[in-house]
DNA sequence: AAGATAGTTAAGTCACTACCTAACTATTGC
DNA sequence: GCAATAGTTAGGTAGTGACTTAACTATCTT
C-alpha cells in the first residue's frame, strides 16, 4: 500500500471511459494523437487533457518525433492496479472460506 | 466489455483513498458503518456517502438490522475490474513480445 | 419514558472534471 | 515560401464529487 496517490490516479484514469478506450487501442501497440483520437466523439483538445490524465497516471508515455507524439502503455501502472484489486479479491475469498467451513461444522 | 457503466463506477469508486481503505477492511469480513468510519479522519454522514458510492458501483452491499448496517463485499465487480486490467496487460505484453522477436531478427 | 446509540437527511461550499470553441505554433511536403 | 498537417494553449461553462454542520429518526437499554 505505498504510494496511495498513485493508486488514486491509476483508478481515476481508469474511470472513464474514452480513456479505457484509449488504453485497450494502445494494449496493442503505439498510437499518435490523431489515431487514437480518430474513434472518440470528441474534439482534439479533450482528447489531449485524457491524454495527460493518462500519462500523469502512469499508465502510459509519450514522446514528441517532429510534429507526431506517439503514445505507448507503460506496464507498472496498470499492474499495480491490478495487483491491488487481486489482493482484495483473494483476502475476500480465503474469508469467505473459512466462514463456510466454520459453518459447515454445525 | 458488456456493461461500460459498470466498469466506469467501479473504478470511479476505487479512486477514493477512505474508500478503498473500506475495500480493504471489508475484504477481511463483514463490518458496520461505524467500524467502517473509525479510522477514517472525516465526519459519519462523509463515510456514509462513500459506502453508498461503493454500494452502488455493486463492489459492496449492505444490510440494516435494527438500528445496525452491516456492509460486506461483493465479489463480482472487484473481480470485473480486475479482468478488464488483466486482459490489457496481457495484450500488451504478447505484444511486445512480438515486437522482440521481430527487432531479434535483424 | 428517558437517554444513549447508530445511522440518516438536508443544505451548502469549494475544488475539480470533462468538455467546448477559438486562436495559435511547429513540422513537413510541394 | 506557402499550404496542409499535427498538435497545443487559453479561457470559459456546466456538472459532479468530497466534504462540512445542523437537525432529525429510529432502535436499544435501563
Amino acid at each position: 500500500m505505498l504510494n496511495e496517490s498513485l493508486l488514486d490516479n491509476a483508478f481515476a484514469a481508469l474511470a472513464d471511459p474514452a480513456r479505457r478506450a484509449m488504453l485497450a487501442r494502445l494494449s496493442r501497440g503505439p498510437a499518435s494523437v490523431s489515431e487514437l483520437a480518430q474513434p472518440l466523439p470528441m474534439s482534439l483538445p479533450a482528447v489531449l487533457q485524457h491524454l495527460k490524465a493518462l500519462e500523469e497516471s502512469g499508465l502510459i508515455r509519450t514522446e514528441k518525433k517532429g510534429r507526431v507524439r506517439t503514445a505507448q502503455m507503460q506496464g507498472n501502472a496498470i499492474a499495480e492496479a491490478e495487483q491491488w484489486l487481486t489482493d482484495r479479491r483473494k483476502e475476500w475469498e480465503a474469508q469467505a472460506d473459512r466462514l463456510e467451513k466454520f459453518l459447515s461444522k454445525l
